[in-house]
RNA sequence: GUGCCCGUAGCUCAACUGGAUAGAGCACCAGCCUUCUAAGCUGGGGGUUACAGGUUCGAUUCCUGUCGGGCACGCCA
């Protein structure tokens, strides 16, 4: 086994590049290869020819001739033809195909892993819900996204940090500190209107309860001092609720941080708690309020304004980003002092580019899309190369159940959160249908498929390829390690040439998805390696009575077997051996 | 109204970033279990890629316009 053989594509794109260098070296053509949708075009094909038809005024089947003939010699390769206008189709030998199967057993859990990513460093933040409450299945999409896209990264050769934004200052933090010591005070029979933008949900009385646990009637105040001064909440919604929050500061005096804080630690540890259980993990928990501790959202405006990237007006100071392209200029800094959350956002890339990372990855809602220009904008202002950031932005999902739409109404608190729907449906299928469609598109979760337990759903379709396959392993009773000595040259037949170029493919498919941020490729891969596999289980028996034979094809499922595996783990699915 | 995204089989979605005859699953029809898991397989019907132009060897993909849908347009976070 060479180094060539796990990776065709790029030693083909290597001759090609010689070819092209002998035939009109003049010319700066990319050399794409592809895998062409029928079998008879060969393995691989090249549009080379036709892209220097023009340039060299030539026609293209000459070109291509011409590019034949300046190929150099190579033992993978069978033969290499012209085809319609001018496609060079490569085919490989069947030996070289076949040394994928070894190939695959010697690197087991590693087979798929690239150098792409050459050790550089690559953030990627994710999730970065408010902790003012239960995930939601849109958090969800974005959890499980992020994650997947992570560990693809991570088999590209990234090194990888998951990073979880944490939004523990300003003003809706203070609303849910505001709501816990209402529902406080309502155990106490202390009657103060529930406003309506409050939070609602359950949670918030759960907390209060267990505050009054702790401390019993410590945090009591009278309605009548509650409502000091309060504005009525029909003139303004808003207005009376932070006037509620500054009375609740008022009268607690510190106290008032020990409820906030409770609020904070508990909704942030249910929902790490949630994503731990969904086997999402982050390597660092950002606090937003550090940022202010430190001084450097206080800082970074200091640093715009010296640039000349601020002007004051109506009192408040303006971030002049329509220099940078964005659509109108943006206030960092408000008329009563307090800075925007873009003031800390732009704090918080400036810390994150301070951090060393190659690459930044940002993983926000669909909605946040008109926030893009004005981050980059910030960045660009501060001297920062905005192009080490990337926005991956994931649509909504959307939950259907009996064929409706699940309602989805945050301020009723009457929405399904993500720990429902993995309790509902379990963690395998949700992680699966999530990734399921590609990211900018919106999702469809069908949660009556994702629940049956049928051919329907495309989650047993995989599990079941790998479980049948341990299955055939097991009565086989056979040492699976030695499988990797198997000679495979009887693998022959067209079931077996299938499963052998989609093996070759995998490590192809970890590169497009960590080049296009897409982990759904991983998904659709698998689909048809599991769909390649079934065919083959149904046309064809490994426990044969020819030993030499049934070696070879025990080898080839087990690589299957490895492969789905390792792209299932990408997704964070399970692999059951047993179904 | 302005900006971004989208429109592909009855439904949900692909199509390797401009390639060869646009593919899967579900649903529908007809078959396959005394042999390794039928949560599987085999075959069949189903399309003017929203519409109209344009660019070129070649367009679902790029450009323009029209129609239809989603999202965003705060001194909110």
């Amino acid at each position: 086994m060479t180094a060539a053989v796990l990776n065709f594509k790029s030693h083909l794109s290597d001759l090609f590049v010689q070819a092209l260098c002998t035939v009109a070296p003049e010319q700066v053509v990319p050399v794409l290869l592809e895998r062409p949708k029928q079998v008879q075009h060969g393995d691989y094909a090249c549009n080379l020819a036709m892209q220097l038809a023009k340039p060299l005024k030539r026609s293209p089947r000459s070109i291509a001739q011409a590019l034949i003939d300046a190929l150099p010699a190579s033992g993978v390769v069978e033969k290499v033809e012209i085809a319609g206008a001018g496609f060079i189709n490569v085919f490989l030998t069947v030996a070289a195909k076949q040394s994928v199967v070894p190939g695959v057993l010697q690197a087991g859990e590693h087979y798929g892993h690239i150098q792409l990513g050459a050790g550089r460093r690559v953030q990627v933040e994710f999730v970065s819900a408010n902790p003012t409450g239960p995930l939601h299945v849109g958090h969800g999409r974005g959890a499980a996204y992020g994650a997947s896209l992570s560990n693809v990264l991570d088999a590209a050769g990234y090194k990888v940090s998951r990073e979880y934004y944490v939004n523990d200052a300003g003003r809706q933090m203070d609303i849910l500190a505001l709501s816990t010591w209402l529902r406080y005070l309502d155990l106490h029979a202390i009657q103060v209107p529930f406003p309506p933008n409050a939070y609602q949900g359950d949670y918030v009385r759960d907390m209060a309860r267990q505050i009054h646990v702790a401390h019993r009637a410590r945090y009591v105040h009278t309605a009548a001092e509650v409502l000091q001064g309060v504005p009525a909440v029909e003139e303004n919604a808003d207005t009376h609720l932070d006037a509620l929050i500054a009375n609740a500061k008022k009268l607690l005096g510190e106290d008032y941080a020990y409820i906030h804080n409770h609020a904070l630690t508990e909704q942030l540890g249910d929902g790490r708690h949630d994503l731990a259980e969904f086997g999402v993990h982050f390597d660092e928990w950002f606090s937003e309020q550090s940022l202010f501790d430190s001084g450097l959202v206080a800082q970074v405006v200091a640093r715009l304004k010296e640039g000349g990237h601020l002007y004051e007006q109506d009192g408040a100071q303006w971030f002049r980003s329509t220099a940078f392209g964005d659509e109108k200029d943006r206030v960092v800094q408000r008329e009563n002092g307090l800075y925007t959350y873009f003031a800390s956002d732009i704090a918080y890339h400036l810390n994150k580019f301070g951090r060393g990372f190659d690459r930044m990855i940002n993983v926000w809602g669909a909605d946040h899309h008109g926030y893009i220009a004005r981050v980059n904008g910030a960045l660009t202002a501060l001297g920062l190369d905005s192009g080490r950031l990337d926005i991956a932005l994931v649509q909504f999902a959307v939950l259907y159940r009996g064929g409706q739409k699940a309602a989805m109404s945050t301020r009723s608190g009457e929405f399904v959160t993500l720990r429902e729907l993995r309790n509902e449906v379990g963690n395998d299928a949700t992680r699966l249908f999530y990734v399921l469609r590609k990211s900018d598109q919106h999702l469809d979760f069908d949660m009556d498929l994702a629940k049956s337990q049928s051919n329907e759903n495309p989650v047993y379709y995989l599990q079941y390829a790998h479980a049948r396959i341990c299955s055939v392993l097991q009565q086989w009773e056979g040492d699976v390690a030695a499988l990797r000595q198997a000679d495979v040259g009887v693998l022959q037949s067209d079931y077996e040439r299938t499963l052998l170029q989609h093996l070759i493919d995998y490590p192809q498919v970890i590169e497009s998805a960590a080049e296009d941020l897409s982990p759904h490729l991983i998904a659709f891969y698998l689909k048809d390696l599991a769909a390649d596999f079934h065919s083959y289980y149904n046309a064809s028996r490994f426990l044969v009575e020819d030993e030499g034979l049934k070696f070879a094809r025990l080898a080839l499922i087990a690589a299957v077997a490895q492969v789905m595996r390792n792209g299932l783990a990408l997704l964070g699915v399970s692999a059951p051996e047993k179904m």
